[in-house]
DNA sequence: CGGATACTTGAGGGTTGTCAAAATATGTGG
DNA sequence: CCACATATTTTGACAACCCTCAAGTATCCG
């Protein structure tokens, strides 16, 4: 992956410069950061529920998830985070976490200590903007999440999970070949995720195979009628606020 | 209510400064802030989704519900929002709203401009932080009810959501008698909140009747054993961040 | 009083969960 | 590179939860 050969800090600049232009001023102040990139094993925790912390976290490559335990062990899964994502900006005003974040697949991330990162938005309102929107989006994912739980039956919320999945990655420029993107995650996690039993889960696959709207092998998803699927989900990416052209 | 006999933007600053103490000068600002009082009557919505908005909206008295309407006509509420609350606050930085507001009861709200709420957080940088907070407890709620859709049956989810309307209501100065509290929500609104059918909240309402944990008569709900409910719906305030002799 | 909305109850069906076991994939150490 | 242990996926049978449809009752409000 290119992200972890260049400056970690570069591609925060990239990501927050993606959707508001920032000063040159204010991408000098942020490439100055000081920071401290850590690797994290496949299925290992970064936070745990109830932990207090002085940094947030920026996602370099890998795939992680924000989840919560219940009482009898059951997990809920409120969001993914890919290569670019900043799962933690909350813990900035909001320090004692109340969700975990785990890594799926080997990760690495770079540490930016709270104290840093309040310095630089008291002195550039566009990246405390850019900031912001950032806290704002990952909201509006969960929101969209949260409308699939309620409403939504178990096959169709598969379907609009994968076609989030497979946008976000387009959108951060993870997709290599159309068509075709990374889903290093069991069906035990997305169960988690969609509030479904793994088995169920599992059916479902079977069934979104058996249309041939989408297959997914190796730790790789491939949709295979693009058109279908966004119609099986009601998909409209709109809540995910990228590029109108991905969508 | 006493809140709509003072002066609005007072039990603003009352609120703001519920948790984390606020500058004199920055008191002095909040009051001197434009503000335009608006009534809605009941079910009656104050933003659509889609809508661009130029002002945030704190609510004063009465109920809102934010909520998503997908293609066949199902609503999903999002949130409740009772007074002192500020829904959406988020369109500060993102606008185009993708949920709408709307009002259960009659309702009184306070429209403030966007800009002038800039102007207030970009010179104290208190009143940033408080709302930063106000963003990510409401985000933290949000959390929480998709726990539930996740993972929690139909009957610990209504529980748990009314163990948080009593203990938020508390929180608010809006219970007056212990163990009773204003509920004026029909059961299909709660049915849209908790992802089940309107048929299904009523029997699981007679049954938390039969089990003698809550009662739901006038618009009020009388909880008639805190304890027993609270280990049922598994709930546990944290989340809610609110002083911990309220949990 | 009449109409609309909300609540209540019953019967039956479908989606999803539970339990259990087998098949396949993945990883590890010899 | 094989052999073994482990994790993941797959399938079946059955039960539970929740939904749909439908009708009737209560409540609110003009």
């Amino acid at each position: 992956m290119q992200l972890t050969t260049t400056h970690p800090l570069a591609t925060l600049v990239a990501r927050l410069s993606r959707d508001m232009p920032i000063s040159d001023e204010a991408q000098r102040a942020i490439m100055a950061l000081p920071v401290s990139v850590q690797a994290l094993e496949p299925n290992t925790d970064l936070i745990h529920p109830g932990d207090r912390s002085a940094s947030c976290c920026f996602v370099l490559s890998g795939w992680m998830g924000r989840f919560k335990l219940l009482q009898k062990g059951e997990r809920q899964f409120l969001a993914f985070h890919i290569a670019g994502d900043i799962p933690d900006l909350q813990s900035l005003h909001l320090p004692t976490a109340d969700l975990g974040i785990g890594a799926f697949t080997q990760v690495t991330v770079a540490l930016i200590p709270h104290g840093a990162l309040h310095d630089l938005m008291v002195h550039y309102p566009d990246v405390t903007a850019a900031l912001w929107r950032e806290v704002l989006v990952t909201a509006s994912i969960t929101n969209e999440w949260m409308i699939g739980l309620g409403r939504r039956s178990g096959p169709r919320r598969l379907a609009h999970l994968f076609c989030e999945l497979y946008v976000r990655q387009k959108a951060a420029g993870l997709v290599k070949e159309e068509g075709r993107c990374p889903l290093p995650i069991t069906q035990t996690v997305m169960a988690d995720a969609l509030g479904l039993t793994p088995v169920h889960v599992n059916r479902i696959l079977r069934d979104l195979r058996a249309e041939k709207m989408i297959q997914h092998r190796q730790r790789t998803l491939t949709i295979l009628d693009w058109g279908r699927l966004k119609v099986f989900a009601e998909f409209d990416a709109h809540y995910l606020h990228v590029e109108p052209q991905l969508m």
